[in-house]
DNA sequence: CGACGGGACGC
DNA sequence: CGACGGGACGC
């Protein structure tokens, strides 16, 4: 099938993006401007088709061959060959034009790699032209692999991955001699299925015949190749989040390099006009699509993914106070029952992998404590839950394993994350599809499901979704190996963030998880979660409502400085995001009398600066990990501050390293002055 | 028409 | 330990 190394399907045009605006509506070319806010609303019109562009056409090849083969997809508008403006020539490539990205989608996946033209060398490849994905709003998430068998096949790579959600492609990375260099490429539309990746797969699945786990992260910007615009102008939304502090190379200043390419979501949608007001866009910061939904916006969340995306806020209503605090209690709860032993369960077959993180053994984790909230226990009585969970169009799509997913609320999860979750994480014989049918998803709510009759009232949905994806891979990946932890919080990391205004219960959750992976099932959540949340977090009810809308909060450096933390892309910055501010606008709006919700996260990171520096000699997130997992019993405080500080101190330490890479040459042990200094010379924010 | 510059820790 | 695919906007 597929193309082996040209990646199962054909979505990766995304490299050459001119930069977006051209607003030269010339035709429908590329820089083809398109609904974004503000603009013309012509996404009514002219926004109607999505073009893909079809590479190694025989030269030979006429309209009239071409066009049969894509009108068996879908109704094809144009078939476009082209050829050299001077001579004429044909260019072997062409452009199909559809009415609807739906029929292009499905073009791709029948066609790409998978059909010859007559006269053609080899499958012709069916992808996007280049723009269309942003024009579409959609957006990707590109994962690196690294540890690959040099021998597996993109099929295989697939097989793996597809677990986690459908993939879009897979491209494996070659040699000159077309061998496999071990690493690739692989492709989710889907937050959420790539973090699941990540956490399921990351240091845990060993190919056969590799002494490696696999290495699975959220690719790095695309090398910019000569003669483009610039970098990539949209997706890698994942690279913002990654963890590892050494390896961030952009500059603070924000956009990044997959910096602000907003793409506006579904704009190709004519039922759903972006409804979002001017605070959405501004500075996403290409992620992805965070505009939350107004009022019940379904599409939303399509391309979202779901959860912790697009629809993290609450529909109309508020969130209330309470439920941030009961959830925790919860997840506290949950977890302090069950402290596992530190039996070790190793599979006879995987391979102990330590490898690169040098992480202890893992302790081995115990399913129970760790068993996420139950979809039936998110609250059913919130607004939201009709937000019409969004139907992914992937789970529609051909998932062998896993197969159908109920139609209920729990949908995106399950999309997200497919009941065949690997339990064998090793892979002894390149079969992705390991016997394993457990069904955690229907896994009996054991004792902690329901054992609180504490539920978080109105929780976003997005947000649950996510903790319980989070909590449930981890689970169940950790219960092969230990690496599992680290890939864990790293995901934490990628997702929580360290103090907010956002949710209490993100980072409830992330302690909670934490203190599962540690197995220090010590106690901290409530003091963590209920003295500063619970408590400063009070005051607004709406508070959360704009809290729903912004990822971004407002922390201090070590060093005393203000900088920016995105909980759901990771991004630290030193300059207030737009986003925020506006965010903050609105609460003040609604609010009036609350004014101190800015400054409370600045409290909170007070707090903890005296913990960071504390643990600053453990020089790294990792060390830190590994420092709790070694502590038996950490205190009460010390654990929930520790965890905190962790994430907080990964966002933090981005900055820094970004500062680094900006050209301050720094290290973590002296990563005040770098930091400083690259303040000082970049208009400092907050002092 | 033109289209990414700079620089490259220290372990 | 590996980092990005050939060609790309004609009429």
């Amino acid at each position: 099938m597929s193309g082996e190394g040209s990646g199962e399907y054909g979505f990766n045009t995304y490299q050459q993006q001119q930069q977006q605006q051209q607003p030269q509506l010339s035709g429908q070319k590329r820089g083809f401007s398109f609904s974004g806010r503000g603009g013309s609303p012509d996404r009514f019109d002219r926004g109607s088709f999505a073009k893909l562009f079809v590479g190694s056409v025989p030269r030979t090849a006429t309209e009239e061959d071409i066009r049969p083969l894509f009108e068996e997809h879908g109704n094809v508008i144009e078939v476009a060959l082209i050829k050299d403006k001077k001579t004429g020539q044909h260019q072997g490539c062409c452009f199909i034009k559809y009415t609807t990205s739906e029929d292009a989608d499905q073009a791709i996946r029948a066609l790409h790699n998978q059909h010859t033209l007559p006269g053609g060398i080899g499958p012709i490849q069916v992808r996007y032209a280049d723009g269309e994905r942003e024009r579409l709003g959609a957006v990707e998430y590109k994962l690196f692999v690294g540890s690959l068998n040099k021998q597996a096949t993109a099929k295989e790579i697939e097989e793996i991955f597809s677990k986690y959600g459908r993939v879009e492609d897979v491209y494996l990375m070659r040699d000159e001699n077309k061998q496999s260099r071990g690493c690739g490429f692989v492709k989710y539309s889907n937050r959420d299925m790539a973090l699941s990746a990540i956490n399921a797969l990351n240091g845990i699945y060993t190919m056969r015949g590799c002494d490696q786990p696999l290495i699975v992260r959220f690719a790095d910007p695309k090398r910019p190749r000569h003669g483009d615009s610039r970098g990539p102008t949209f997706g890698d939304p994942g690279s913002g989040p990654r963890l590892d502090p050494p390896g961030a190379r952009f500059p603070p200043n924000a956009s990044v390099p997959m910096g602000d390419r907003m793409p506006p979501p579904n704009a190709w949608r004519p039922m759903h006009p972006p409804n979002m007001g001017p605070s959405s866009n501004a500075d996403n910061h290409g992620m992805e699509p965070q505009w939350f939904p107004r009022s019940g916006d379904t599409t939303l969340a399509i391309n979202a993914g779901g959860p912790m995306t697009g629809i993290g806020g609450p529909i109309d209503g508020c969130f209330k106070v309470e439920s941030l605090t009961s959830m925790s209690q919860q997840n506290f709860n949950q977890s302090v029952p069950h402290i596992p032993p530190l039996n070790q369960e190793i599979s006879p077959l995987q391979k102990p992998v330590q490898s690169s993180q040098e992480l202890p053994p893992a302790h081995q984790l115990h399913p129970e404590p760790q068993a996420p909230m139950p979809y039936s226990q998110i609250p059913s009585q919130s607004s939201f839950r009709q937000v019409g969970q969004p139907q992914l169009p992937l789970s529609a799509g051909k998932q062998g394993t896993s197969g159908q997913f109920p139609t209920t609320q729990s949908q995106i999860h399950q999309s997200a994350l497919p009941a065949s979750i690997p339990r064998v994480l090793h892979d002894t014989n390149f079969q992705p599809n390991t016997p394993f049918t457990t069904n955690q998803q229907q896994a009996p709510p054991s004792v902690h499901q329901r054992q609180q009759p504490l539920q978080p009232h109105q929780q976003s949905p997005s947000q649950l979704a996510q903790m319980l994806s989070h909590q449930k891979q981890t689970l169940q990946a950790s219960l092969h190996s230990s690496q599992q932890v680290f890939s864990q919080l790293q995901q934490q990391v990628q997702m929580i963030q360290p103090y907010s205004q956002t949710s209490t219960m993100q980072q409830n959750a992330a302690i909670a998880n934490k203190q599962q992976s540690t197995n220090s099932t010590a106690a901290p959540i409530g003091d963590v979660s209920s003295s500063t949340s619970a408590t400063t977090v009070a005051p607004g009810i709406s508070q959360n409502t704009a809290l729903a809308k912004c990822n971004w909060t407002e922390h201090l450096s070590p060093e005393g400085f203000k900088y920016y933390y995105n909980s759901v892309t990771g991004e630290s910055r030193w300059e207030k995001p737009e986003e925020l501010a506006l965010s903050e606008k609105q609460q003040q709006r609604l609010l009036g009398q609350h004014s101190q919700t800015q400054s409370q996260p600045s409290m909170i990171s007070a707090h903890q600066v005296p913990q960071m520096q504390q643990a600053q000699p453990q020089s790294d997130f990792q060390g830190q990990i590994l420092h709790q997992q070694q502590m038996q019993q950490p205190s009460f405080q010390a654990y929930g501050v520790t965890g905190h500080q962790n994430v907080q101190d990964v966002g933090y330490k981005q900055l820094q390293a970004s500062a680094i890479s900006a050209g301050d040459p720094g290290r973590y042990s002296n990563g005040i002055h770098t930091t400083q200094d690259w303040m000082w010379k970049n208009k400092p924010a907050g002092v």
